[in-house]
DNA sequence: TACTGGCTTCGTGTAACTCGAAGTCAATAC
DNA sequence: GTATTGACTTCGAGTTACACGAAGCCAGTA
């Protein structure tokens, strides 16, 4: 099973553009058909879902090619337990983000019902004029 | 209770450089000192609350700092509306940030029990060459 | 008087896209 | 057999949200 630029961007939810930008900075790998036109596979899917998941742990492109990097190296004792420490921060990182999302996700819900309140007539427009409404 | 920068960045976990571009484009309101520097108090706090949270949910700053216009014109039905539908589109934002941050989570979970597995030596270093490791 | 330390402005640099122009190339339409 | 369509290509410039550094001001201390 193979995949144009296209079909990959909508299988990642992400625009032509971004995927064919991966490619040019070596991120993705991707073949060519005889038209020169990038064909994407299996390999690659599992590829992009990598650069996915690192992406939003909040890891800069380049660190994320770093360790591709490292991932396509020979196979060593240094190499692995470089590549394990790297995912042992984004583990950490990836935790924080799931608790700042949960703390933004409980302010907006706060806010809404507020806004709510007000449109119902429970309470006036202006409770607390030196917060934002 | 007022701030200086230094300690308004800290307080935000962010950096000066960010506080000040905010002041600079208008998005955070500030007073200044007989020395000419930023002092912010209680109410700068409260929209830089508004502002981290709404950033938060993916909002540009162009849309934030139209939202926090909003909330400083005159009191009226279409104004008030305006942005609640806002808060509302944030809403649905912010739970899909849940919902992706937990699925990163998961998949950095996933992997670092792998590389805990390798390490202790119960599976292969190359169960899976077409995944990345 | 010199020297810090902490602020100021201003202007350039960076990351990760984002967009658009201009070209190629195969397949269909007339 | 040409024309048009559509989906791809490269390349270069633009955008967002900062990040950084230089150069200057100014109060307090040595």
């Amino acid at each position: 099973m193979t995949y144009t630029v296209k079909e990959f961007a909508e299988m990642f939810h992400t625009t032509e553009h971004t995927i064919r930008y991966y490619t040019d900075i070596g991120l993705l790998p991707c073949k060519r058909d005889n038209g020169n036109h990038r064909i994407f596979d299996e390999t690659a899917a599992n590829w992009m879902r990598g650069i996915t998941c690192l992406k939003n742990c909040g890891m800069p492109m380049k660190d994320i090619k770093k360790y591709f990097d490292l991932c396509q190296l020979e196979e060593s004792e240094e190499n692995l337990l470089a590549r394990y420490q790297i995912i042992a921060r984004q583990h950490d990182a990836a935790h924080k983000k799931v608790a700042e999302a949960k703390a933004t996700a409980d302010y907006i819900d706060f806010k809404l019902k507020h806004y709510e309140e007000i449109l119902a007539g429970r309470i006036p427009d202006n409770t607390n004029p030196a917060n934002w409404d």
